[in-house]
RNA sequence: UGGGGUGUCGCCAAGUGGUAAGGCACCGGGUUUUGAUCCCGGCAUUCGCAGGUUCGAAUCCUGCCACCCCAGCCA
């Protein structure tokens, strides 16, 4: 792990003595949705430094705001961080942990005289808020007694008022240059029962007065949050100063993660869902980090990746190749390997002994001996990729051509004598011999095949869903654009592909089929001995390069 | 046009006055029965721009410029 200007700060902390108690931080989502790997830099940042200087991290559920806020999200976001390989021990909080002692708060910040109730409607406060280069105007509520504060502020709770009717707000500086200062509201009614505090309650306290007041009361050392709260910093200050509570976090600010070719907001990944141009949250073509792993990505990789972009505070846009080298190279230790033929091409052996099959030797990780090998069936009757095979080849290609060779991957080498069309002039098969003394292993012809492909037997293969996923945007920044016409209508597509038994035979969920790419049993539409593979990533093509 | 931020290679990102780390990408080359992996090598005389201070500046000062965030009773 780096050393980023966050753990910079912390370590100077520790050093200078100004942590007694050890790095206490805390990851703060609102059950409003799921997580995306957006959060998963945060996850990181927060769980990762507490792991690394000896400290402990909260999972705390921002949950203010009821209408927003659904208990299958509570849910799904311990999945997802446990996922990840974080854990919080028995640090599970709610910001409604804190609703009476939040309230109390609020009563003193009444009391002295630091708050006031406002019976103003919400578009009266709007307009009286002013501009950014206008100051605002105080409310004509704003000077009221302790006593009717105290006594509006209890009616509120005790639920005398509609929505939207009082709402209480901090008496700071309708004129500050900071809008966020200008009496910002703590507390607004909502007469909708809470997931956990059920009709307890139908005041609730607002982000910026519960955020603050939470971290003190849990000891976090250090608040680590998103750029575009350094605007509410001066309001974090102000509400501890302001109240009776003796531990004042430090709000330090950090960029959130931008990816290519997809969005991070909670707000258009929902829209995707809803309007259904994914299958759900978990469509492995989401950046959440459900859709993340039932594509078949490994937490392993997330971390790294994580670890990759680092910590700052400048706008960034991260290349999607990061990501997938990250889940290549985790992954290319890990997946055994097999065949399977994605668009396959009939090629017959016609010296091939009709009906005759043996079986040939495969290792399962070439540089894994150790993990053994399977048996692959072969026959007069094989399927190669239709992509490995071309008529008028271009310069470098390294595979099949008419009158030319190659070597079936642990297998013989085949030579091309016939090209056989249908009437539309689509090549349907492939005439080739056998070299029968080239058998991989006890290869004696002294040929030299300029390339090595996959390939399957007919009489043996087995065909199966596989789902290739690409880039869900066309466009780089999809933000602010019209989803319709920058989503990727090739971001999905189902191939019928014949693979290998052995590959159907395991019970392995992740495989690489060799020069195709990586691919995950999907664990929703799989049926046993009729696996769905998801296409992870595909393999780094150095095709370009020459040689 | 008010306030808060950010600007170092195509993308991330070190660097905190001593003469531009690293990763990804890319480009060579080697190994290879995966055009994969692996291995070697290349890749910013320059740090948004312009001045200034200094023996010396990406780092300090001044002035510009560009981009991002803020006017929810969202977080």
């Amino acid at each position: 792990m780096g050393t980023d200007f966050i753990r910079q700060r912390i370590g100077g902390d520790l050093d200078a003595g100004n942590v007694e108690g050890g790095i206490v931080t805390r990851f703060p989502p609102e059950p409003n949705g799921y997580l995306h790997i957006g959060h998963a830099k945060s996850i990181c940042l927060n769980f990762g430094v507490a792991e690394e200087f000896g400290g402990v991290c909260y999972l705390r559920f921002d949950d203010t705001n009821p209408a927003n806020e659904d208990e299958e999200y509570v849910h799904a976001i311990q999945r997802d961080v446990r996922w990840l390989g974080f854990d919080w021990g028995d640090r599970l909080t709610y910001a409604s942990d804190y609703f009476e002692q939040l309230y109390q708060f609020a009563e003193e910040l009444v009391r002295d005289e630091k708050a006031f109730v406002d019976s103003q409607s919400a578009e009266e406060i709007r307009i009286a808020r002013g501009t950014l280069t206008k100051p605002g105007q105080d409310s004509p509520y704003r000077s009221r007694s302790v006593e009717e504060n105290l006594e509006l502020l209890q009616g509120m709770r005790a639920g005398q008022y509609a929505d939207g009717e009082q709402v209480l707000r901090a008496r700071i500086d309708m004129a500050s240059p900071n809008v966020n200062l200008r009496d910002p509201v703590l507390y607004r009614i909502r007469h909708i029962p809470h997931q956990r505090t059920g009709d307890t309650w139908c005041i609730y306290p607002t982000y910026d007065f519960t955020h603050c007041v939470c971290d003190a009361l849990e000891g976090i050392t250090h608040s680590l949050c998103t750029l575009e709260f350094e605007d509410h910093r001066p309001l974090y200050d102000w509400v501890l100063d302001n109240i009776n509570v003796n531990f004042h976090p430090p709000q330090i600010e950090f960029s959130r993660l931008g990816l290519e070719y997809t969005v991070m907001s909670k707000r258009l990944l929902a829209q995707l869902v809803s309007d259904a141009r994914v299958s759900g949250w978990d469509d492995p073509r989401m950046p959440t980090l459900a859709g993340m792993r039932r594509r078949g990505i490994r937490p392993a990789a997330i971390r790294d990746f994580c670890g990759r972009i680092g910590v700052t505070k400048s706008d960034n846009r991260v290349e999607m190749s990061l990501l997938e080298f990250c889940v290549r190279q985790d992954l290319e230790a890990v997946a055994p390997r097999g065949m399977a033929v994605l668009d396959p091409l009939l090629v017959t052996l016609t010296n091939y002994p009709e009906g005759q099959t043996e079986e040939l030797g495969a290792a399962w990780h070439p540089q894994q001996p150790e993990r053994g090998e399977r048996q692959m069936p072969f026959g007069a009757a094989l399927y190669i990729e239709r992509e490995d095979f071309a008529e008028e080849p271009p310069p470098k290609y390294r595979r099949l051509t008419p009158g030319g060779m190659v070597r079936l991957r642990y297998g013989y080498i085949i030579h091309c004598d016939e090209v056989v069309k249908d009437t539309e002039g689509r090549v349907t098969e492939l005439r080739c011999s056998y070299v029968a003394e080239s058998r991989s292993g006890s290869d004696t012809s002294g040929l030299k095949p300029k390339g090595v492909i996959h390939w399957v037997a007919v009489h043996a293969a087995v065909q199966v869903e596989v789902r290739l996923y690409d880039r869900l945007f066309k466009v780089a920044a999809p933000e602010g654009q019209d989803l319709t016409d920058t989503l990727n209508d090739a971001s999905l597509r189902s191939v019928q592909a014949q693979v290998e038994p052995a590959i159907i035979a395991s019970d392995e969920p992740r495989f690489q089929f060799e020069r195709v790419g990586y691919f995950f049993k999907d664990p929703v539409d799989s049926i046993a001995g009729s696996p769905v593979f998801n296409r992870i990533v595909t393999l780094r093509d150095g095709r370009a390069k020459g040689r």
